[in-house]
DNA sequence: CTGACTGCAAATAGTTTGCATGACG
DNA sequence: CGTCATGCAAACTATTTGCAGTCAG
C-alpha cells in the first residue's frame, strides 16, 4: 500500500495546514507520478493543467511535504534536489532507472552487519545510511537493445 | 596509501594540463583536507593563503579533477556539491561525521547478494550503487557528551 | 472574519561564460 | 612563442523572500 492523496490531505489538515486547490493539484501530480520529480518538472506538469499555479507554490508545497516526511530526496543521477513520494514503510531505499528515471523501492538492506563492523572499526556512532542502486529497468533494457 | 599532491600533478601533466601556482594551491588544500569540501569552503581556505585566487579558478580546477576522476562527490548531509579526494582503491564508500564533516572510507560493502536479489526480483540491470553512512565520529561523540 | 496561502516581482545564492591579459612549457 | 589558464564582470539558473490581495475553515 502506498500513500494516497487522501491520506496526505488528511495529514495536512491534522497539522493545521489548509487544503487549497493548488496544493491538491500538486499532490495529485506527485501521487500519480512513479518517477522522481525536480521542482521544475513538477511545476511543468502541474502548470500544464493549472496554468495559474506558480513555481513558488511548488517550492512551498515541497517544503511542507518534506517537513511532514511525506516525500524523500533522491541522490543518484547527478540531480540532487529531486523528490519522491515516500512509501509508508519507514526505512527503505531506491532502485533508480538511469534511463527513464523510474523508481522501485525496497526495504531489505542487510546493512546491520556492515554497520556493526564499521562502528567497531572506526568508533563512529552510526546514525543512518543512504543507499541507492542505479541501473536499467526492464522496459529500458528492451528499448536499448532494440 | 592515498593519492598525493605529487601524483595528481603528474597526472595533470600527463593529460596536457598545465601546472599553475593556483592549481598547486588548490591541490594542496584538497590533499591536506580530511573532510569534504564544497566549492565555497575550498575557496575560503585557498583564498586565505593566496588572496589572488578567484572562485572561478576553484570551479575550473574542480571540473578538471572530476574529469580525471581524482575527486568524488558526496551526498549525505544535504550538501550535494561536495567533493573529496578520491582514494586510489577503485570502489569505496564513505562514512561521514554529521558534526564535523570528517570522512572515513571503506571498501568492503557486501552488496553483491542484495544486488543479485534485487536484480532477480525487479528485472533491473543494475549498474552501480551509492552507499554512505552517517554518524558521529569518536571525537565528536566526546564533545557531545561533555 | 482572520490567519494562512498565493502569485508576482525582486532579492539572493550558486554556477557558468566571454574576454583581455598573463604565464607554463 | 603559442596555447592554455586566470581573473574580472556579466550572464544564468535555481531558490528564497517581501508584500498585497485572496481564500479556506
Amino acid at each position: 500500500m502506498r500513500l494516497t492523496e487522501k491520506k496526505i490531505t488528511a495529514m495536512l489538515r491534522q497539522r493545521g495546514y489548509k487544503l487549497t486547490p493548488q496544493r491538491q493539484a500538486v499532490l495529485n501530480v506527485i501521487a500519480l507520478s512513479h518517477d522522481h520529480l525536480t521542482p521544475a518538472s513538477l511545476y511543468e506538469r502541474v502548470h500544464q493543467e493549472h496554468p495559474g499555479i506558480g513555481l513558488v507554490t511548488i517550492y512551498r508545497t515541497l517544503a511542507i511535504l518534506a517537513e511532514l516526511g511525506l516525500i524523500c530526496e533522491m541522490h543518484a543521477g547527478g540531480n540532487c534536489r529531486s523528490y519522491l513520494l515516500r512509501r509508508p514503510s519507514g526505512h527503505h531505499h531506491h532502485l533508480i532507472c538511469s534511463q527513464c528515471g523510474g523508481v522501485v523501492d525496497f526495504t531489505d538492506c542487510d546493512l546491520g552487519e556492515l554497520e556493526k563492523r564499521l562502528s567497531a572499526e572506526t568508533g563512529f556512532d552510526i546514525e543512518g545510511h543512504l543507499l541507492e542502486f542505479s541501473g536499467l529497468c526492464p522496459s529500458c533494457q528492451r528499448t536499448a537493445s532494440a
